[in-house]
DNA sequence: GCTGACGAAATTGTTGACAATCCGGGCGGC
DNA sequence: GCCGCCCGGATTGTCAACAATTTCGTCAGC
C-alpha cells in the first residue's frame, strides 16, 4: 500500500526529520506541485505525531516550499517560470561570489577533490550519462560552495535549489547541454588554478546563466 | 510593569504577528543576544495563545534569528563577527546584482523616487543626522531592490538584514561614514542614470564592502 | 567554606479531545 | 435535465491538561 517506510526505524521522528522526508519527496517529484499534503496521510507514512507534522509544515512554509491556507492545510507550491528566473538570478550572484572566494581561500585538498570530480564529469560526457552527470554536478557545485567558507551563502543556495532540483536533472538531457556545461566547468577550474577570482566569478556566472537558458528552452514541458 | 501593549487591540494575534512582534524587539535590541524567550512572558505581553507563540518561535528559528534547544526553549541567537562577514559577502553579491538589474529594468518613476531619497540623504549629511540617515538609507536600499523586480532576492535580503539591523545604524555614527556612504550612493546613481549595469554593480559592491569595513572597525564594541 | 545530592518550582514537550471550516453528494424545485 | 440548497464526512484550527526535563535553592557531609 505504501512506497516507503518512515525515515527512522523505531522512535518517532522529529519535526526536522519529517520536514526532510517531505522535502525529499518534493525534490524527487513524488509530491507534485499543487498537491495537497494531508496531515493524516503523512502521520501514517512517517509515524510522527500530528504535532510534528504541523511543525514540519511550518518549516517548509518558511522555506517557501509549501503553501498553507486557512482550513485547507498545506500544498506543494509550484514555481512559475518567472520565479525560476529570479532563483537563477540569485544563483548567479551567490555562486559567482563563491567561485571567487573559492579561488581565494580553497585549500589544495579541496582543489584536488574538485579536479577529481571534474575527471568523473568528463567521463560522463564521453559516455553520455546525464543522470550520473546530474548527481556529480550537484556535488561539484556543493564542493565549490563549501570551499568558499561561507555557511550563510551555503544555506541560502541549498534552499534556492530545492524547488528546481528536478529541473536541474532534466536539463542535462538537452542536446549539447552536457558538453557545454562541462566546458563551463573547465573554464571555472582554469581560472581557479590560475588564482584569478574575478575570472572564476565571471565563468561561474556564465555557467549558471547558460543553465537557465537551457531550462527556458525546455520550459514548455513544465510550464504553460 | 510592561513597556508596550500587544500589537493589535482586541483579537488574539496570529502566529505571524507574534513573530513580527518578537522580530522587532530583536531588531531594536530590546531582546539581547543570548536572552531566553520564555513562552509565558510573551503570552502575557502579546495576549496570544501558547500555540501561536510556539508557531512564532518556529518561524523565527527558520529565519535563523532564534535558537531553540530541547526543554530549554528559544533564545536570541547572536551573530559572531565572522557570521556578519558572511552576511555581508552575501549582501555584496545580491545587492550588487540588484543594482545591475535596477539599471536595466527600473521605471523612470522608480529612478525619480531614488533621486528624491538621495536628496534627503544629502541633507542628512549636511546636517550630520545619522539616525535619520540610517532610516532613509534602509529605504534607499529597499527601493533599489524593489526596482530590480526580483522578489526572491528581496526576501533573501530582508532576512539577511534582520540580524545586523542595529549595527547598520551604529555604523553611521562613525566619523566620515555618512559622507563616504553618501558618495558611494552617488556613484551607484550615476552609473544607473548612465545606463551602465556593470558599473552600478561594481559601485554597489564597493559600497556594501565599505559598510562592512566600518563595522569591522567598530566591532570591538559589540564582539570580543 | 566547599562540594555534591536532593527536591520543589519553573519551563517546555506531547497528547488527545473538541470546534470550525471545507468539500462532495444527494435532494427537491423548476 | 439543470440549478440551488442542505447535509454529512473529511480535514484542519485551537485549546487545555498532563508528562518530561531543566533549573535553582537548600542542606547534609566533608
Amino acid at each position: 500500500m505504501d512506497t516507503q517506510t518512515p525515515p527512522a526505524g523505531q522512535r518517532a521522528p522529529t519535526g526536522a526529520e519529517v520536514a526532510e522526508w517531505i522535502r525529499q519527496r518534493i525534490r524527487r517529484g513524488r509530491y507534485a506541485p499543487g498537491q495537497r499534503l494531508v496531515e493524516v496521510d503523512i502521520i501514517r507514512q512517517t509515524g510522527a505525531s500530528r504535532f510534528k507534522v504541523r511543525e514540519a509544515f511550518q518549516r517548509l512554509e518558511g522555506e517557501g516550499l509549501v503553501l498553507t491556507e486557512e482550513f485547507r492545510g498545506a500544498s506543494v507550491r509550484s514555481a512559475s517560470i518567472d520565479e525560476v528566473r529570479q532563483i537563477y538570478r540569485a544563483r548567479i550572484a551567490l555562486e559567482g561570489i563563491c567561485a571567487a572566494d573559492f579561488a581565494r581561500h580553497a585549500t589544495p585538498g579541496q582543489i584536488d577533490r574538485l579536479e577529481g570530480l571534474q575527471a568523473e564529469l568528463d567521463a560522463c560526457v564521453a559516455e553520455n550519462a546525464p543522470e550520473r552527470f546530474g548527481r556529480l554536478n550537484l556535488e561539484w557545485h556543493a564542493l565549490l560552495v563549501e570551499g568558499a567558507r561561507n555557511d550563510v551563502i551555503r544555506q541560502l543556495l541549498e534552499r534556492l535549489n530545492v524547488p528546481i532540483h528536478r529541473l536541474l536533472f532534466e536539463s542535462f538531457y538537452s542536446p549539447n547541454r552536457l558538453k557545454n556545461a562541462n566546458a563551463d566547468h573547465h573554464r571555472v577550474m582554469a581560472a581557479i588554478k590560475a588564482g584569478d577570482p574575478a575570472g572564476a566569478e565571471a565563468a561561474m556566472r556564465d555557467h549558471v546563466a547558460a543553465g537557465f537558458a537551457t531550462l527556458a528552452n525546455i520550459s514548455d514541458e513544465f510550464f504553460g
